[in-house]
DNA sequence: CATTTATGAGAAT
DNA sequence: TTCTCCTAAATGG
């Protein structure tokens, strides 16, 4: 479910529960049964997500890390807590909420220097105001590989998943092959910039929503889409419907075991770079 | 009802 | 590059 929008939503949202009293902690699962054990009582001191990765800080330094992967999914309610359904990898319970945690990649305890480990290896993250952009910058312009992977690459943009790459390289109307290389400070500040203000939006809104105003279905007097994500975008995952600039069919194509989503038209593959002879 | 898929990422080959 | 893990919902017969 998550790219980085949906994590920092998250940690506003258990600060707002559960921060500043105790928790009870469980595993009904049992996977996180000692990890639970260790939070269970401790005072929850704050929150903070770090590109896709939640950390919830304890009294006496103890971090509960969770990264939901693919399909981690978080639910909340008003107490008391339902009947478990399903596996529940875990159960917090704070005055007056319930949170349960289901299918997440990582869900561990971290002390201070796992916490500062995990920290460092993270690139930029486009939510947070600590973020430096020029270093990933350096990154990206350093590497040949294609900016849709670069994008996604945590260590470099923190946050950024499938769905925000896919788009914000149809606004900025580059190939998802275009190599890293061909990207100058001008170019990424623009990326960078419009990347933030998408995750920003998409923080508020709690979707990602991508279409500039006059590609609104309003404004193009269209249906909705309707899927379990909700959003309007331009490209991701909608292969072979027409481009909602030029009409274009949307073209679909395989990258790192991921689907890349891209205009044909609208981002035009970079020239490729012929070895030359000859002249004169 | 079985199979497939999914906004992810690390390890294995 | 391919595999593997985690879980639930969508898809297909």
């Amino acid at each position: 479910m998550p790219e980085g929008h949906t994590i920092h939503r998250l940690a506003i949202r258990h600060r707002e529960l559960f921060a500043g009293r105790p928790v009870t902690a469980a595993s009904p699962q049992g996977r996180f049964a000692a990890g639970a054990a260790l939070i269970d009582g401790r005072v929850l001191r704050d929150t903070e997500a770090c590109g896709k990765h939640l950390l919830h800080h304890y009294e006496g330094d103890l971090t509960l890390h969770v990264h939901l992967g693919l399909y981690g999914k978080f639910a909340d309610g008003e107490l008391p807590v339902p009947a478990p359904v399903g596996q529940l990898r875990m159960v917090l319970t704070g005055s007056g909420h319930w949170l349960e945690l289901r299918g997440p990649t990582a869900c561990e305890v971290l002390d201070v220097g796992a916490t500062d480990l995990l920290r460092s290896r993270l690139g930029a993250d486009p939510l947070r105001d600590d973020a430096d952009p020029a270093a990933a910058h350096a990154r990206v312009r350093a590497s040949t590989k294609p900016l849709a992977a670069l994008l996604m690459d945590q260590s470099i943009v923190a946050g950024c998943g499938l769905i925000y790459a896919n788009e914000v390289l149809f606004r900025a109307g580059l190939a998802p092959q275009t190599p890293g290389t061909a990207i100058d400070a001008v170019r990424w500040t623009a990326i960078w910039d419009d990347l933030r203000a998408l995750m920003k939006e998409g923080v508020l809104r709690g979707r990602i929503d991508t279409v500039h105003t006059e590609h609104t279905p309003e404004a193009m007097r269209r249906a909705p889409r309707v899927d379990r994500h909700g959003g309007e975008v331009y490209v991701y995952r909608r292969p072979g419907q027409p481009c909602l600039v030029c009409g274009t069919p949307i073209t679909r194509g395989p990258m790192a075991g991921r689907n890349l989503y891209w205009c044909p038209v609208c981002q035009p593959e970079p020239p490729v770079r012929r070895a030359r002879r000859r002249s004169a």
